[in-house]
DNA sequence: GCCAGTTGTTTTGTATATAAAACATAAAAA
DNA sequence: TTTTTATGTTTTATATACAAAACAACTGGC
């Protein structure tokens, strides 16, 4: 007996199937009608009836504008800040970030390692210049920014190695770690430093300095970081006013978390 | 929803208890055990079995802190803000609103009718004061706030007395309208006078000015309001400043949903 | 130590979810 | 017009998902 063939046998194909037209609805731009979803999904039409009967009798999908299309209903919404409110860290972070982006005048972010993606839980808009795209909810390859850096450096040598085992690495700037080796030098330097100031690391013209935050366990369970375009920050400041008070801020999340150790 | 659903021809079952697994996991506190999940549903430990091991598998659910503990998983959040992203209103909204709460110096929502329900999409913050607990994703009864009356004013006398059918309405504050003839007061004022003012109507203390938004066919689909303590507003101003401000920012939004009717 | 109760997991007969085919309707093409 | 193609829906024989029971591994109490 295979391990794959020992797998197959708890699975429960509708909820898979249900679970797969949610996301297939949730990348579609439109509403889609019933055969688009069984094209989608290479089902058939009456099964993937079924699951669309199901799932609207349960709000999880709505009918779209025209007849016999159907999109994302607001149940899912209710999930997805479930989720959000079942991580303490987001309602404890929420107004020690709002208090750091009235100080800083700098948008300000807190982040998490999910796979490997950095996930934003939440995030407070500069007053002034660009609103940042980073809304809640976005996902970034974790090697590709000093955010996933910072969140990385908790980890040991081994992990991340681990972590980097059979992940493609294309470079996306010319300062993107394409190999462990180059990964680890960041996060290297991000152990030594305590924190990691992006400059244009990951997108031309936008910086960002980033540090993280431990649990009580001591671990690196999130990232807090300030980020905008290169003419938000003053750089003479960075080291002297920026980090200490971003320092500050995750520290104070830390100890809320139950941190004890030193800051 | 009573029982016969389950006796129904196309109920997929298997995807219905799934679901219900995400929303039990969402509501609940603390990361569940397969038992306790099982005793929540009144289902078979077995069975949960099986849809947990599916959901596990699909990232709906991951594993708590401790062992055979198990919350949701970061995949709803992708469906959560797929939902967002797939109503072109929160985004054509966003930057507007963003502009409305440094003119008023006031937080600013955008929210929408679902079911019996005020649907938060959006939110910014005011820089000062205090941050207020109606985040994206928040839900309350429409009935009991002048943001739902707002979103009711689209509808025809007998849409609303269908609303009212079998909708109970307990009182939540001596402003609240217990039946469908005081709720119809309250709409008709917003009809009459196209916006909305709230003084404690829901929260004590808590103060709030709503205005319509309406789609290319003329229909009232989201509101626009302003709302925080009311040691935030200036009351001599509203009906000369804030008014026209927040009627100015939704006419925009209008507009650019293709509402071409007058303003 | 023992016992009783709980947990997650596996097995298994049977109740049932399923995909193919048939059907009905509508739109498009000839 | 008639014919063709595509849609959503219903039916039905059969493949399989399911709940109960059995199991193994813990737990806490005495």
């Amino acid at each position: 007996m295979t391990e794959s063939a020992n797998h197959d046998v708890y699975f429960v194909p509708g909820l898979s199937r249900g679970l797969r037209v949610l996301e297939i609805l949730g990348t579609a731009e439109n509403p889609m009608s019933l055969s688009e979803i069984a094209r989608a999904m290479d089902l058939s039409r009456s099964s993937v009836f079924r699951l669309v009967y199901t799932l609207r009798h349960m709000e999880f999908i709505k009918e779209g504008e025209q007849k016999n299309t159907y999109t994302l209903g607001a149940q899912v919404l209710n999930l997805g800040f479930a989720y959000l409110n079942n991580q303490p860290i987001t309602t404890i972070a929420r107004p020690l970030l709002a208090q750091l982006r009235d100080v800083t005048g700098v948008s300000t972010h807190l982040s998490v390692l999910e796979g490997h993606y950095v996930l934003y839980l939440g995030s407070h808009q500069a007053r002034s210049g660009f609103v940042s795209n980073m809304v809640t909810g976005t996902r970034v390859e974790a090697y590709t920014t000093a955010i996933g850096w910072c969140l990385l450096s908790g980890k040991s040598d081994a992990e991340l190695a681990a972590f980097c085992k059979g992940l493609d690495m294309p470079p996306i700037t010319k300062h993107t770690p394409t190999s462990f080796q180059a990964l680890k030098a960041w996060v290297d330097q991000m152990r030594t430093d305590g924190f990691i100031v992006s400059r244009g690391f990951r997108e031309p013209g936008g910086s960002s300095i980033a540090v993280p935050v431990w649990d009580e366990a001591g671990k690196v369970v999130a990232c807090v970081n300030l980020s905008g375009p290169d003419s938000g920050f003053d750089f003479d400041r960075v080291e002297e006013v920026y980090v200490p008070e971003i320092k500050a801020t995750a520290l104070q999340i830390s100890r809320e978390l139950g941190y004890a150790g030193p800051g």
